[in-house]
RNA sequence: GGGCCAUUAGCUCAAUCAGGCAGAGCAGCUGACUCUUAAUCAGAAGGUUACAGGUUCGAUUCCUGUAUGGCCCA
């Protein structure tokens, strides 16, 4: 293993070395190689857009060198920078022999600053004539292949650096991803809702059905959770007052990774005091579909060659509703566990013998319908069992009020009117923690100081999680959540 | 956790089916070229075929195990 290695670093240096003997020739030439700040007056994209205004001009900008044409006593080179890229123009006879001899050293991915002016080459692309140049980071590794880029998905996720620097659509993804967030925060400030942040390390992980990472601090000599969701402690500041909360930020969950999973992701949850869970609906379709369309330019977005449209309203059905369309199997008449086991039986489906009504009635919807629902669709009405938090119907207990929002076979969001009866609370606690003690490790555990908290008085309220790497990838059109996330978790190497 | 697939030069890929000298393009190196743009032309170089074993006269190729990744399932 460790002999593949050094044959391997051998193999790596004598590329390396190439470029350290020319990083030792710009010093005995008096150039640092890494030089520091450098100021810019714009940038590829501005030259590119106002060249008219610009032609002729005398411009400082800097980048990364992507490529190089040499023709003897001249040349050309590509200079990237964030906004994009453009060419520069190398003359020995304009830039003088030392300066030429410079750009003949250097080698692609080595970052300038660069001065010159602007002008039109005979075959009319818009290049920057240089006039001088100055060195600001020497590369000491090749980069990628210019044609192809960076393929090997392993080394993209583990070098995400180079993957930004060689595959521009990889950057516009993040970008548009951070733009999205903002655009969110920016919604739910205007509607007066207050950011807050909240632990992140919590001596009980509550607020989903998930298995938490475990942490121990020393000080306290006490273990920790990193949390699975934030809902109970945002429902205290509810409790608090606060009125209309919300939080973005990581959730972590203890479970298998896939293309729609990362053990760290971000939600956004938030919370409004006097509200239920119709507002929520009315919110997310509002606030989903607006962002996008600011985001996007338009409503419909391309996922994998199917057309979602998000353009409100969007279709509402209920749970049992969507079961009997894609199974025929009608809920409303089977009332009985033993009932329920019996049809699922019939579809096919091998659920638990202990299972309750409304756990088969889950069960059975994630098996059958799911898969269905490809535009925004909200189902609404989960049962009671499955909902330890959401507040009971008022006509019809054994089901809650509230939606989960589907859309690509994703579950994207899930809202509900939160349920602030305490006692009520404590039974649901109560019914998680005999689950738990029969092995479920999923199921809720009991948390005192939350029943405090209601005890005081939570006033009604409408809350609501959006998945927002789930959505990001709808809207980048990117099949793994790897593909939005900057850095995803990956088997440590060694 | 289970199944299937992949791993060859810094990068992108051939050769693997049916065992017989491991090849190309880009990048890098040497040289020519003062408007090229996947620049061009000439030349030289670059490999423990992921790792460890096995079968064989001979293994990148077949077999076993390991590592990492991908897809599907749980």
């Amino acid at each position: 293993m460790s002999e593949h290695e050094t044959s391997q670093e051998t193999n790596i240096n004598e590329l390396k070395k190439v470029r350290l003997e020319k990083l030792e020739e710009l010093r005995e030439m008096g150039i640092n190689p890494f030089g520091s700040r450098y100021i810019r007056d714009t940038d590829t994209a501005a030259i590119l857009q106002n060249y008219t205004a610009l032609e002729g001009q005398k411009v400082s900008l800097a980048g990364r060198i992507m490529s190089k044409r040499r023709h003897g006593k001249a040349g050309f080179a590509n200079l990237q920078d964030l906004t994009g890229n453009i060419q520069l123009y190398f003359k020995k006879d304009d830039i003088g022999e030392e300066k030429y001899e410079l750009f003949k050293k250097m080698d692609i991915g080595d970052i300038l600053g660069i001065k010159g002016f602007v002008f039109r080459t005979q075959k009319g692309e818009i290049t920057v004539h240089v006039e001088d140049m100055q060195y600001l980071a020497k590369s000491l590794h090749p980069l990628p292949e210019k044609w192809h880029g960076l393929k090997d998905v392993e080394l993209r996720y583990r070098q995400r650096y180079v993957d930004l620097i060689v595959n521009p659509e990889v950057r516009d993804v993040f970008i548009k991803r951070s733009r999205f967030i903002k655009a969110l925060r920016n919604y739910l400030d205007d509607r007066g809702f207050l950011e807050v942040e909240t632990p992140m390390m919590q001596p009980i992980a509550g607020g989903a059905a998930a298995r938490p990472f475990i942490t121990h601090h020393n000080a306290l000599d006490m273990d920790l959770y990193l949390r699975i969701a934030p809902e109970l402690y945002l429902k205290r500041l509810i409790v608090g007052g606060l009125e209309k909360v919300y939080e973005i930020n990581r959730n972590f969950r203890n479970e298998g990774l896939s293309t729609r999973h990362n053990p760290e992701f971000t939600m956004l949850e938030l919370y409004q005091a006097y509200g239920d869970w119709q507002d929520m609906m009315e919110l997310a379709e509002d606030m989903i579909s607006s962002v996008i369309l600011k985001v996007n330019g338009s409503m419909q977005t391309e996922f994998e060659g199917k057309i979602i449209d998000f353009t409100p309203p969007w279709q509402r059905i209920t749970m049992l509703e969507a079961i009997n369309i894609h199974t025929g199997l009608d809920f409303t008449v089977l009332q009985t566990a033993q009932e329920a086991q019996a049809a699922a039986a019939r579809l096919g489906l091998k659920v638990d013998a202990k299972s309750t009504r409304g756990e088969i009635i889950n069960e059975v919807f994630e098996e059958y319908v799911e898969a269905h629902l490809v535009q925004p669709t909200f189902i609404t009405g989960h049962p009671l069992e499955i909902s330890p938090l959401a507040k009971k119907n008022a006509e019809h207990p054994e089901y809650t009020d509230r939606f989960e929002l589907f859309i690509m076979q994703r579950e994207i969001a899930n809202a509900f009117s939160e349920l602030n009866d305490p006692l009520d609370q404590q039974e649901r606690f109560m019914k998680q923690v005999e689950k738990r003690a029969q092995g479920d490790s999923e199921a809720h555990m009991m948390d005192e100081d939350y029943i405090n908290a209601l005890e005081y008085g939570m006033p009604p309220a409408g809350g609501m999680g959006i998945g927002i790497d789930r959505l990001i990838m709808l809207i980048t059109n990117s099949p793994s959540i790897r593909d939005v996330i900057l850095f995803p978790t990956l088997r440590s190497r060694e």
